[in-house]
DNA sequence: GCGCCCGTCGCGG
DNA sequence: CCGCGACGGGCGC
């Protein structure tokens, strides 16, 4: 189930049941291109909800193969965590995708791709 | 119901 | 570069 509603002056999506906003999320990561990230917060923006959400739907995934999970991190750039697997497998994922770490282990900006500009 | 968990974010110091 | 508060909803008791 999908509401649109009025929140302030913005028109937002909303998933009343915590189901169907997982669904949602699995879908918008499938966007995400090879070799490029996307934030939590960005989902979330887009779908009208907030960041730890998006996160929890994330770490309740269970096709790895079909939702590129691991192309989700931090807006600051910082990778994020992985669920069981861990962090440094997640390092390892991007890493064999070209996706390029600075010194610090962090994503640079240039490598987030805009999932409003993929939707248009 | 209540408290705690979670793979966050953005702001202020 | 921290620290902190707010964020939405599931889950166990």
């Amino acid at each position: 189930m999908l509401v649109i509603e009025k929140r302030g002056d913005r028109i937002v999506a909303r998933f009343p049941k915590y189901r169907d906003l997982c669904l949602a999320v699995y879908v918008l990561v499938q966007l995400i291109p090879l070799g490029r990230v996307t934030s939590y917060g960005e989902i979330a923006r887009l779908l009208g909800t907030s960041p730890r959400l998006v996160a929890k739907c994330l770490s309740e995934n269970k096709d790895l193969v079909v939702v590129p999970c691991h192309r989700v991190v931090y807006s600051t750039g910082d990778l994020g965590g992985y669920g069981g697997l861990g962090p440094e497998f997640k390092k390892k994922l991007l890493a064999l995708e070209g996706v390029e770490l600075d010194g610090r282990g962090r994503v640079s900006r240039n490598s987030f791709a805009s999932l409003k500009w993929l939707l248009e």
